[in-house]
DNA sequence: ACAAAAATTCGACTAATAACGTATGACCTG
DNA sequence: CAGGTCATACGTTATTAGTCGAATTTTTGT
């Protein structure tokens, strides 16, 4: 079996599996980089068939769909060199993570974000409103290392479950670098936390308002408790 | 992501991604050693609902569908001490195959039997008039290191993928035990190839009518020819 | 701020599937 | 050969996935 049938059996998978297949389907067009538009077109249906599929409206695609969905996002990947396919390859099978990855977990169930912010302490200080949606995971980035090291795919490492997760900074100087990161991706966290700061750069408050992605400064001292306390959050 | 998680993404992606979505679930109820009654009652439905599922009347599943038949699996499966579980960890992320395994390949494409049957120059001594089925993969047993050294739930990296392949078994000297260790074990393949003897034992060929396997002799001189064969029917 | 593109929502229709119970047949066991 | 298990086949009905095109909202680019 090669890499990408393996990619293949997991993204179908995932999108089985999931609690709702709808969200999953749209993480990999995102990760993917493709338009509706442009997906459908790959399927020869209309737009609002992938949006039906997206919104949820059709809950439970049948096996057929979900295989001319697989089979389009990787024949797109290939027409367009196939990047995504070879960042898959590049993190190869239980690859290590790159020293930027401090910690990464999917909870057994959803988790409100509120609940996540206070498990770590945390404030929030921008769209507080939005912190009762559910989170399916965490990852906890290094700031520093991951603008240095992180190669520019390999946000398959740190959305390759579900993208309805909380991206956690540590060492954040600013506050801004993340916030450009995340606003260039075309796949957005959930939530973002940040560590290390007091009080966060406008800037980048600005971008996670427009995104709608809750931002909280975490107050506990240090990097250890911080992830400490993630792991416990489930419990 | 466990174990667990991993093996579940497999076999729902597998389940989604072949051609026979039918066949897949069938393969995997097999390798769970479950009846079909027994996985209707673990799932609250009648038993012909799973009838229907692997016989291809209902053939694009839900993803739904799909999900409550792999969770399915695996509740049973830890019912029963997470036997298979177990058997997948072991055989770990790209483990090393037994030295009983010679050779495994998958086809891009379905293959009739018959022309795998042409390819290895065999002749049929059973069920000569089922080979227009569909084979899917083959995978080359040596006799004497699969009885001797594979554990018995290895099976899953011989049937790891599809179940419609081809078993070959060479250095066999009578004929027999292949069969009877088919017959011992759940899940059938699509036909089976006997290399290194002249006839096979009568004994053998009952159980393959039985089971309606077709039976192939190969009449190939060496082992090395008859995998080089092999490779080459794709072509 | 404005126009264009993309994404989403909606209503209505068709085709397919989920699910059920019962009947049938093959095979093993006593 | 009778009884049990297992798998399959059939007929039916309620439900839902699947489809489309138009209208609407959101996002993006300039």
């Amino acid at each position: 079996m090669g890499v990408k049938e393996d990619l293949s059996v997991r993204i179908a998978g995932e999108i089985v599996l999931s609690r709702e297949p709808c969200k999953t389907i749209k993480k990999w067009r995102e990760v993917f980089g493709v338009s509706q538009a442009a997906l459908a077109e790959s399927l020869g249906v209309s737009p609002s068939v992938i949006c039906d599929y997206e919104s949820g409206r059709r809950r439970s695609p049948g096996s057929r769909v979900v295989r001319r969905l697989v089979d389009a996002f990787i024949r797109i990947d290939e027409e367009h060199g196939s990047k995504i396919l070879k960042a898959y390859e590049r993190m190869g099978v239980g690859g290590s993570l790159s020293g930027a990855v401090l910690d990464i977990m999917e909870f057994p169930y959803p988790i409100k974000a509120s609940k996540v912010m206070d498990a770590i302490q945390g404030k929030a200080v921008a769209n507080g409103d939005l912190l009762n949606r559910d989170i399916y995971g965490y990852t906890v980035l290094d700031s520093v290392k991951a603008i240095l090291e992180l190669p520019s795919e390999d946000f398959i490492r740190i959305y390759g479950l579900t993208s309805e997760r909380a991206l956690v900074f540590t060492g954040v100087s600013l506050g801004r670098s993340p916030f450009v990161a995340i606003r260039v991706s075309t796949i957005k966290p959930g939530m973002v936390v940040l560590h290390g700061i007091k009080e966060a750069d406008p800037l980048g408050l600005k971008i996670a308002k427009r995104d709608k992605i809750p931002v909280i400064l975490s107050g506990l001292d240090t990097q250890e408790e911080l992830i400490q306390r993630l792991r416990e959050v489930t419990g």
